[in-house]
RNA sequence: CAAGCGGGCUGGACAGCCGCGCGGGGAGGACGAAAGGACUCCCUGUGAGGAAAGUCCGGGCUCCACAGGGCAAGGAUAACGGGUAACACCCGCCGGGGGCGACCCUAGGAAAAGUGCAACAGAAAUAGACUACCGGCCUUCGGGCCGGAAAAGGUGGAAAGGUGAGGUAAGAGCUCACCCGAUGGCUGGGAACAGCCCAUCGCUGUAAACUCUAUCCGGAGCAACGCCGUGGAGGGACAUACAGGCCGGCCCGGCCGUCCCGGGGAGGCGGCUUGAGCGCGUCGGCAACGGCGCGUCGAGAUAGAUGGCUGUCUUAGAUGACAGAACCCGGCUUACAGGCCCGCUUGCAAU
RNA sequence: GCUAGUGUGGCUCAGGGGUAGAGCAGCUCACUCGUAAUGAGCAGGCCGUGGGUUCGAUUCCCACCACUAGCU
């Protein structure tokens, strides 16, 4: 991914959830926070209740091909993290990519000339 | 054809575009005297499993302990022969159990070394007598007392070998015939074991209760372990000021240098993938497996790389069966949609 | 990744081969004008699941499942 890195400390995470705004869909909850650096940095979250290490490598893999598809159409400088929820083990990837467009977009994240 | 038994293989394939980890090659390149080289781009190779899982056994490897051996404690295994680096695994075979059969299951040493336990029921649970049987005596004819015997009844998971005959007051392996089991002998077999017109005997079960016998086992685990290591704290050496900076309105006062050392938190590098490897052929062996020859290299990530979209094909269905390497092997166990192949059994029909 | 431990009434726990128990909670009755407390009584369990050993398993053995804790 071009201009992102990945956030790992679990400090960081914390501090998302609890200080970022945060954005809900059936499919995932997106926490995101602005910090001035020229780099966005990405996190994602698949925890314990999705299921096996197949099924949680799949959603995250998922995930990651949704930021990076549209990465180009986001505002940078932020921290996000993607929190996957059951339902995002077996909707389809259509649905899952307008889903998280609209997630962010209620995020302000979208840049302004994507409005429809 | 139907029903079934055993074994093996497979676990979607191909193409295009975008994207990722690692290896190789090439180009540019901040910095640097150079060696080198952060980073960027291009080409190319390669990229999860049969169980990668559970972490239940056995090893390799590393460190610690002992550095020779024995005993004890604790743990594991358990017919026999073989395979293996080793095993609780595998193969063969024996015994036992199940199935008409193909075949399947089997922790399968010792209870006559000793100790313990066996509830309830039952007269009695490892030893003796409730009912009933027989004999003698007594009798108020209901039965009572003494003795014999251990076959019948009932209880129980288990009641002292089983069936028949003889025998007797009634009975009893008391005697006989056959059968069953144990021990010894003989024969066969490499052995477990099997057989016998041989001899002696008739002994409850439980060791996944303690125990005994035989064999094996030191402990921890790659987050092991080794190396590098900015800063901060400690020690040593050098320098020492009347200068400068910071705290402070000012004076007074306090703090602040460079180099080396060892331990080492964060972080980084190695360990990290060529190995009891895989494929084919051949030879030995019933087989597990082993010998020889030829060929071949098939992930090494470090918050964790295989995804998304489209099309074609197989298919009833591929938005999915179960499921993700984390130091590496050999097994076991558990989960699993389908599909394919081989061998065999029983029944029916036809020849 | 590795190492331990625990599953028993609604809850917290005993029981370690022989019919499954305690406290709290629940229900009924008594006491009270009524409630609480107290007293008497009652019901509630495939002992996490499946095999095995045994005459007999909650207990012993094996394999699974779920949960908890520790190391890092």
């Amino acid at each position: 991914m071009e201009h992102t890195v990945s956030l790992k400390q679990n400090h960081e995470f914390r501090r998302l959830y609890q200080k970022g705004k945060s954005a809900v869909s059936p499919y995932f909850a997106i926490y995101c926070r602005r910090t001035g650096r020229p780099q966005s940095r990405l996190g994602i979250t698949t925890g314990v209740k999705l299921g096996n290490a197949v099924k949680r490598n799949r959603v995250r893999r998922r995930i990651r091909e949704l930021y990076r598809t549209n990465e180009h159409r986001f505002f940078s400088g932020y921290d996000i993290v993607v929190v996957a929820r059951t339902r995002a083990i077996f909707g389809r990837y259509s649905e899952l990519e307008r889903s998280f467009l609209r997630l962010m977009k209620k995020l302000d994240l979208l840049k302004s000339e994507e409005k429809e």
